[in-house]
RNA sequence: GCUCGGAUGGUGGAAUUGGUAGACACGUUGGACUUAAAAUCCAAUGACCAUUGCGGUCGUGCGGGUUCAAGUCCCGCUCCGAGUACCA
């Protein structure tokens, strides 16, 4: 019976799904002593349109392998599958077409599921989420409707109910209180808090909720009427129409993930997620140590705070730069500055951020005409604009030392601005001196002169600190995130505004449902699209949507018109994974649920969600923890980042509309023009009739072939898209090779977290090891496999292979594994194996690689039931035993030949056959070896 | 620009603590079987030189360094990829 995989691979498939093979145990289904539990969770996909390549599985592979294994070693594992199926896509579709996203979004679940199933997943289905489903939005309301309700203690570093805050203001006004809140936050006493109106009350506490609404800059698209993400706009201009964008402030819901910044930032070190991962997080968080100093605004009531991590070189100050989006640009820019002023401002708008921070060629900037006060010296410095400093980075304003800053030193020069130099015997007439240890001295600095850097430091800033005008600070570049979106496919608000101010809506009254829109643009008016719905009002007293025109703001009022982004539904679903789907009514997860499996033992996902989604999860989960809703408060204990899978693209050559082969000479001018990878074969010949059934508009054109009569394409590595024509579909490979290939090829091509090019070709590598692997356990059309005992040289095989492999999966080097069952397998074929005592053990041993074939293997060797539970087999080391090295015998560290020496043989002994050999002697021709280095088991060099 | 990765034969990659560079595959070439093809099996395969055999030189992106010994460690570059706060 040759290897019949399609007909292998549904039976198995079908099995799977009738027995509920993968189904994971809660604490309570288990009757006496419960497994311990190992969650594995894969990030969960958006539902694309395009469906999926070959590049989505190779995460899902790796963490399958990985559950299926610890399967094997007696864990109760949780392997769930979902999707986040909000998002921006189904949304250009739906304006494009009218469809309604979640009828879209339904078609392409559809189709992953399929495509899922094929591959031959464990994962538990029976407990699937969707971010877009009202009863999985309605616990991520619930948890904005928490934040809401909370704020940060600065002193317990947690996270409180509001409630204690308000009772707190009662009693002795917000003077006492080390909370994390807005800058702008007035003080105020118990008796002021009593005397506030409600309203005003309400705007207070807005300063100190951990969900906050805010000014925040967006990137708004006058022509398009709408929010455009970073994504949409290119070159400046949004990539829909090409129309200009602006830098525009809206006020929007924001999360105050800074006030987490510093754990955040202490917690991944307990974490086991890679170096880099982890390095990048720290970045991104940004902690910086340093003084934050108060300038004095000459004839003027404002002043200006600018964080330094250089107290030390205040007295190097010779300006103050702000950023052009600065609150207190317009206030202070005097009457003949105004105009050069303005004119910076609308320039700058232009440029998005990124811009503003990549381009450090063009230096600009523009005087405001206003000077502020050295705080120590009283002496004026010029208050300028420029756009390298970032409005939403620490205050918006640099002091400017051009002495010790590079880009404060290229400013200066640029404009003519002083360069006074604070530092004892350093040239800075060419370049800044950014050394900051302690070998520089201080000089010109009154009373800091002399000192090193480190003691200047607190030196300078108890100087500024006794004068009032400075203190020390902590500064994060982590900033709250923005958490509005003007869009319609994403969670709505649990919000309704009185009087401007928001209002939550009562738990118990949650789901709150999206709206039915007729269009999903935004308004006329630029409100967004749940602007257009009709019934968007909330009912206080009916507790109830109803119509827009029923609002008396008595008790209808308007809800909230924005929804929440991408990340809110993805900060939380680990959780949500936890409980059975019968039991997810009354919470996110049940208490037992939550406390049995903790968080997630090993994630797998790309790298591009370091800074993103990993850092507002851990956010969330910290909160969550705070309020005693999660016994965590990480949700990742183990990380792994898998690698991009590139698509080999191919093109052709094109003049006018004739195509060349790749191997003929073409002198003119010609464009490459990408062809569909499916009409190429896998030497790079071009399947010409094939194309011009594909793709029609090559019907009538020329095709000059080479010598040989073949039409070659070229071939590029490029990320795989449907617009490169380059994609490949797991689908066509399990039809072709099975999925049990698939699985195996893809981690065969390479190290998991590395980017590597598919190529198809390779497949038939891995599947003829299967075809190999299947003949080891039949005899022609017969299953066989015999009962006498395996040969010392079988077992030494398989006791290798059991090393090596276990090895490998616990350093998730899986490509090596694929490589080490092909050795095992070629071994033992050569070997003539046919024993049980082997080819058992290695049955299971390859079962979570290729599932499929092992428990067909499994159930030809008698057993009944599935293979997936079954004991892992165990090393033994006994059976490895060498008792002879051959030796690599190198002069000068260039190995010459080997010689196969006994492991038991001293140094002294080694050296002495060594030397005695006649091919050391004509190595040496004569010479006097100067030193023998002999490393038992290892090498033998001979020096001279 | 900044942050984090990466670079080894024609191709994907291996070399886990500094110790035989190129495991395992793909591809290519030659051979066996076959009327033929497919499938399968066997052999060769880093480059260059030598060749009757022995053998030799070079070689892990580039330039330096440390070491008995460097793909691996250190210093300085080049190129490519990802992220850069509203793609997910």
């Amino acid at each position: 019976m040759a290897y019949d995989f399609k007909a292998i691979e549904h039976k198995w498939q079908t099995y799977w799904a009738k027995n509920q093979t993968f189904k994971a145990k809660q604490p309570q289904d288990f009757i006496g002593e419960p497994k311990p539990p190992f969650y594995v969770l894969d990030m969960f996909p958006y539902p694309s349109g395009a469906g999926l390549h070959v590049g989505h599985p190779l995460g899902y592979i790796a963490s399958d392998i990985y559950a299926r294994y610890k399967r094997h070693t007696g864990y109760n594992v949780l392997h769930p599958q979902g999707y986040d199926s909000f998002g921006l896509p189904a949304e250009q579709y739906a304006i494009q077409t009218g469809q309604h996203p979640a009828k879209t979004t339904e078609t392409n679940i559809k189709r992953y599921r399929e495509q899922l199933d094929k591959i031959g997943f464990s994962f538990d289905w029976s407990r699937e989420v969707r971010t877009s489903d009202p009863q999985y939005y309605k616990w991520t309301q619930w948890i904005f409707i928490q934040l809401f309700e909370s704020w940060y203690d600065e002193a317990a570093q947690k996270s409180k109910p509001i409630s204690e805050l308000i009772s707190t203001f009662e009693t002795q006004g917000n003077s006492e209180v080390k909370a994390i809140c807005d800058e702008a936050t007035p003080s105020f006493s118990a008796e002021d808090w009593k005397d506030f109106s409600n309203d005003d009350k309400e705007r207070l506490l807005l300063n100190y909720r951990l969900t906050y609404l805010a000014e925040t800059e967006v990137n708004w698209c006058p022509a398009l009427g709408t929010v455009l993400a970073n994504d949409e706009i290119v070159n400046g201009v949004s990539e829909r129409g090409g129309h200009p964008v602006l830098r525009k402030k809206m006020k929007q819901w924001s999360m105050r993930i800074s006030a987490f910044a510093e754990r955040l930032l202490s917690g991944l070190e307990d974490l086991d997620w890679s170096e880099s991962l982890k390095e990048t997080q720290r970045n991104w968080i940004g902690k910086s140590v340093g003084a934050l100093v108060k300038f004095k605004i000459q004839n003027s009531t404002f002043g200006i705070s600018a964080f330094t991590t250089r107290p030390d070189t205040i007295y190097g100050v010779s300006f103050v730069t702000l950023a052009p989006e600065h609150e207190l640009v317009s206030q202070i820019t005097t009457p003949e500055q105004r105009k050069e002023v303005e004119a910076y401002i609308k320039a700058a708008a232009k440029r998005s951020e990124r811009d503003r921070m990549a381009d450090v060629k063009t230096i600009s900037g523009v005087f405001t005409g206003a000077y502020a006060e050295h705080p120590l010296t009283q002496e004026p410095i010029p208050i300028w604009i420029g756009d390298y400093v970032l409005a939403g980075y620490g205050t918006g304003a640099v002091m400017a030392v051009p002495c010790g800053d590079q880009r404060d030193h290229d400013f200066a020069k640029h404009f003519g601005v002083p360069i006074p130099n604070v530092f004892e015997g350093i040239d800075i007439s060419e370049e800044a001196h950014t050394d900051k240890s302690n070998a520089t001295k201080i000089a010109n600095s009154e009373f800091l002169n002399g000192l090193g850097v480190l003691e200047a430091i607190p030196k300078a800033i108890e100087a500024l600190a006794d004068k009032g005008v400075g203190e020390k600070k902590i500064n994060y570049r982590l900033r709250d995130a923005v958490f509005s979106r003007q869009r319609y496919w994403g969670e709505p608000f649990p919000v309704y505004y009185v009087n401007g101010l928001p209002k939550m809506i009562a738990e118990q009254h949650l789901p709150l449902e999206l709206p039915e829109v007729e269009k999903y643009l935004p308004t006329e008016d630029g409100a967004p699209p749940l602007g257009r719905a009709n019934e968007w009002a909330w009912d206080t007293e009916a507790s109830q949507v109803v119509s827009n025109d029923k609002i008396d703001h008595k008790t209808i009022f308007p809800l909230e018109l924005n929804t929440m982004p991408g990340w809110a539904g993805s900060s939380w679903y680990l959780f949500r994974y936890m409980e059975e789907q019968n039991n997810r009514d009354q919470h996110i997860a049940s208490d037992e649920a939550l406390n049995y499996w903790n968080n997630v033992d090993l994630y797998i996902g790309g790298s591009e969600h370091a800074t993103g989604h990993l850092l507002y999860s851990r956010f969330w989960t910290k909160f969550l923890n705070d309020r005693g809703v999660l016994p965590e408060d990480e949700p990742f204990k183990k990380l792994i980042n898998q690698g991009m899978i590139l698509g080999e693209s191919a093109f052709v050559k094109r003049i006018g509309n004739t195509y060349y082969s790749e191997d003929v000479k073409v002198d003119d001018d010609y464009q490459k023009i990408h062809v569909d990878v499916s009409v190429v074969d896998t030497s790079n010949k071009l399947d010409i009739e094939a194309l011009k059934l594909l793709k029609p508009e090559f019907k009538d054109a020329d095709f000059i072939l080479n010598e040989k009569g073949e039409f070659i394409v070229s071939r590029e590595v490029e990320k795989m898209s449907k617009s490169k024509f380059n994609v490949v579909n797991p689908d066509d490979v399990c039809e072709e090779y099975g999925a049990d290939s698939l699985r195996l090829y893809e981690m065969f091509l390479g190290p998991i977290e590395q980017a590597k090019p598919w190529n198809t070709a390779g497949l038939s590598g891995v599947h003829n090891f299967l075809k190999k692997l299947w003949k080891l356990y039949h005899n022609g059309d017969q299953f066989e496999v015999t009962e006498d005992s395996a040969s010392k040289e079988s077992l030494k095989t398989l006791h290798k292979t059991i090393k090596k492999v276990t090895q490998d999966i616990e350093d998730f080097s899986f490509n090596t594994s694929v490589s080490t069952f092909m050795i095992c397998v070629n071994e033992l074929i050569q070997q003539k194996c046919k024993s049980r005592e082997v080819l058992e053990p290695l049955a299971i041993l390859i079962s979570p690689y290729a599932p499929h074939i092992a428990e067909e293997l499994w159930e030809g060797l008698g057993y009944s039931g599935s293979i997936s539970e079954v004991a892992y087999p165990i090393f033994d080391e006994q059976y490895l035993k060498e008792d002879a090295k051959t030796y690599p015998i190198s002069f000068n560290g260039k190995m010459r030949f080997t010689m196969d020496l006994s492991l038991e043989l001293s140094k002294d002994e080694i050296e002495e056959v060594v030397m005695a050999d006649e091919r050391t002697q004509k190595q040496l021709d004569g010479r006097t070896p100067k030193k023998v280095i002999i490393v038992p088991g290892k090498i033998v060099n001979i020096v001279g």
